[in-house]
DNA sequence: GTCCTCACG
DNA sequence: ACGTACGTGAGGACC
């Protein structure tokens, strides 16, 4: 994109036309360096409105990076870009930032503009004056050099009774990171840093001398030295994201406990209001931007590790990471029980850390040979696909590219019905590509084949060559990483590599699951719970008809066709239950008629009239949904069965948001609900198989993964099973009962 | 970096 | 008139 397209007559590809929208002068500003530079090239502009709206935004935008000096420009630029103004306009920025609550911000802006700040409500809970009055001093910062030093911090610890801790390593793969240095903070403003592993970098020889640096301390003999305190029951250890840093110590040989987690505190307390990563919470509840990590390590090919960093500089940035934790643990602990958080966390966030961690670390073995003979396979009917298909298009071209597939359907073959998304290519999405193959026009045969393709292509590059790269080379297995704050609904979510979506619906895809297996002499179990948000719905609902169904162990979906098509159960057909199936799925996802039409492939006058029985039959769903519907509006949450807030702020708004805010708020408390059901099984399984040989490896939103010894695995599955369909209890009765499919097998395909 | 696509529950 | 099924993460193209 350049100043002369945005000057040419056809405004068809400009977001925001006629007028240039702050996103568009945000994403020029970085194309052209700076803002002197793109009004310099805007001056060629010939349409006035979009010159004029152009330097206005532009302006804008200098002007509020003058005014933050954030050394992320993007990022402010696209929180303008939130207010979707076409105008700059000052008052609509200054309301924005107040509803977003960004104090600092708008009170900057407010003077720079020479008018009043925006008046912003302060949070229920005051700052603690003490934290607020301690300003950010990097200069404070002790650097710690030897065993005494250490010591007067270790007393200073056990006098408080807590501490709060960071690492900084080498890697963010805990499983591969090195411990660099360690920093401890006791009190607002008062923190350390413990080099221990920097390397001596002259400035003109950066990557020349792995020579340690001066003025650090032996990591054994630090480890010794805090080991009483890290493992001593007696203190509070208080850490942002504590299962990285209880992963590095446990890798070092110490066991962190007991921990709190500021992220932890934030998620079980805002979840739908905002992240959690320390640098939002920093400036959002102590108007302090932590100094950044980038300047520190660098980016790209020339990025530095942190053993690399001066002393000097990482005494300054780690110790205010331990700072900013401790700070807000001080806020945030207390704030736990008025935001009726404290159940929440203390039964399941918390508790988690430690079972997540081991699961991580115990990591599944995954065999390469059996990956690498399947990605051979798929690179061969790849590159006879690919013949075909350029055969078929009467030229060469990139398959991986929509955009070239949309080109030769669309507009060369000359297929109809091609449809432009936003950005003005064509939707090739799958759905896309089977109608046109099921049409049988032109172009029919080619799209079949790009399906094909696209599988094939899927497969190899997420599944067969990743995974390989993700085989740990220390344990020959594979390492995820699980995020507990990761989903607004309360579900973990696995990263580096994601395991929760290893293919299973196609045959070739299942095949991959061969690739996970058990270590000799042991087997891989696996349970899972049995349609249990459907379960969690006819309870929450009270729907007696779908209760009863469940307590009969019957077909549900069987029975949702039968009573909604009035269809015997002995009569039913796999057509009529595969409607009654869809249907029960968009109830769960707050179903529309539009939704419902696209996923069925039904005109959507029809899928409306199938809803409109649904809601007939089954009366009490819709009140469910009308209930929740108000709940939500009235306090901009709504809950699970075990008191999990999830926050819909978007409720209330009018647009198109509103319409996504709904269905999320219906789908919340019921995806919710289940997600506390399987975080409540995981928490208890620990201490339940603690006599079998067995490990818990690997979670899947609804479904567990267990390596046990083969002559334990029924063991295993009686105990684990138990814990699971126990899980709500004391704290849930569910009027349905829970139950739980298990199998096992040498791999993980045979075990599902 | 963003968009599109697609893998899972 | 318009266009949404809920929740995620990752890879490749493209700018």
């Amino acid at each position: 994109m350049d100043v002369q397209a945005l000057a040419g007559d056809s405004v068809d590809n400009i977001p925001g036309a006629p007028g240039i929208g702050v996103k568009t002068a945000a994403l020029l500003i970085n194309e052209y360096g700076d803002v002197e530079n793109l009004l310099a090239h805007a001056e060629e502009i010939k349409q006035p409105k979009r010159r004029q709206s152009l330097q206005e935004n532009a302006e804008l935008i200098r002007l509020s990076r003058e005014l933050v000096k954030l050394d992320c420009d993007m990022e402010l630029d696209f929180t303008l870009c939130d207010l979707e103004v076409k105008e700059p306009d000052p008052e609509k920025l200054l309301a924005f930032l107040a509803e977003m609550e960004f104090r600092t911000l708008a009170k900057r802006i407010a003077e720079k503009l020479g008018v009043e700040p925006p008046a912003i409500p302060e949070p229920e809970v005051e700052p603690d004056p003490e934290i607020a009055a301690v300003p950010f001093d990097p200069d404070a910062y002790e650097w710690v050099k030897d065993a005494d030093a250490l010591q007067v911090w270790l007393d200073r610890i056990n006098a408080r009774g807590w501490v709060a801790v960071d690492t900084e390593t080498t890697a963010l793969d805990e499983m591969r990171a090195d411990l660099v240095g360690i920093s401890l903070a006791v009190e607002p403003g008062q923190a350390c840093y413990i080099p221990l592993t920097h390397k001596a970098s002259a400035t003109d020889d950066l990557f020349g001398s792995d020579e340690l640096a001066e003025g650090q301390m032996d990591p054994s003999q630090v480890l010794d030295m805090l080991r009483p305190v890290l493992e001593d029951d007696a203190v509070m250890k208080v850490g942002q994201n504590m299962k990285y840093d209880a992963k590095i110590f446990a890798r070092n040989g110490v066991s962190v406990a007991p921990i709190d987690d500021t992220m932890l505190l934030s998620y079980a307390m805002h979840a739908g209001l905002h992240n959690h990563g320390m640098d939002a919470l920093s400036e959002r509840y102590l108007d302090h931007i932590p100094i950044p990590i980038k300047p520190l390590l660098g980016s790209g090919k020339s990025a530095i590790t942190f053993d690399r960093v001066p002393v000097k500089d990482a005494v300054k940035y780690a110790a205010e990471d331990a700072d900013i934790t401790l700070r807000l643990w001080e806020l945030f602990k207390p704030r736990l029980h008025r935001e009726k958080a404290t159940t929440i966390y203390e039964t399941e966030e918390r508790p988690l850390v430690p079972v997540l961690a081991e699961m991580e670390m115990a990591g599944v073995k995954v065999d390469r040979e059996v990956l690498s003979r399947m990605s051979n396979a798929f690179a061969q009917k790849m590159a006879a696909l690919e013949a075909e298909i350029h055969e078929l298009a009467g030229q060469e071209f990139n398959i991986a590219s929509p955009k070239q597939i949309g080109e030769i359907l669309f507009d060369k073959l000359g297929v109809e019905g091609g449809k432009k998304g936003k950005t003005g290519a064509y939707a090739t999405g799958a759905d896309v590509l089977e109608d046109i193959a099921a049409e049988g026009g032109p172009g029919a045969e080619l799209a079949a084949r790009i399906l094909d393709w696209r599988q094939l292509a899927k497969l190899k590059s997420t599944y067969t060559d990743a995974l390989q790269e993700h085989i740990n080379p220390e344990t020959g297995r594979v390492h995820t990483s699980y995020m507990i704050a990761g989903a607004n609904t309360g579900r973990l979510a696995s990263t580096d590599p994601n395991l929760q979506n290893i293919p299973v619906r196609t045959e070739e895809g299942r095949r991959i699951r061969e690739a996970f297996v058990a270590d000799e002499g042991k087997v891989l179990v696996s349970l899972d719970y049995s349609q249990i948000e459907l379960r969690i719905l006819a309870h929450i609902a009270d729907i007696d008809a779908l209760k009863e169904a469940f307590r009969q162990g019957l077909d549900i979906h069987a029975m949702t066709a039968s009573e909604m098509f009035e269809v015997p159960l002995d009569q039913m057909t796999p057509e009529i239950r595969r409607k009654a199936k869809a249907i029960n799925f968009g109830v769960i996802y707050g179903i529309s008629g539009y939704g419902l039409a696209r996923n069925l492939r039904i005109p959507r006058k029809e899928a409306q009239e199938f809803i409109d029985r649904y809601f007939e039959r089954f009366p009490g769903i819709r009140a469910y949904m009308d209930n929740t519907i108000a709940f939500a509006k009235q306090h901009e949450y709504v809950q699970t069965l075990f008191g999990r807030r999830i926050h819909t702020p978007q409720i209330n708004a009018r647009g198109p948001h509103a319409g996504f805010a709904r269905r999320a708020a219906i789908n919340a408390p019921i995806q919710g609900t289940a997600a506390d059901v399987i975080r409540r099984a995981m928490v208890k399984m620990p201490e339940a198989i603690a006599g079998l040989p067995a490990k818990m490896l690997l979670q899947v939103h609804d479904e567990l993964i267990f390596e046990v010894d083969e002559a334990a695995a029924t063991d295993l599955e009686a105990t684990a099973r138990a814990v699971m369909e126990g899980a709500p209890m004391p704290a849930v009765q569910l009027s349905v009962p829970l139950t739980v499919d298990a199998g096992r097998g040498k791999n993980w395909a045979e075990a599902h």
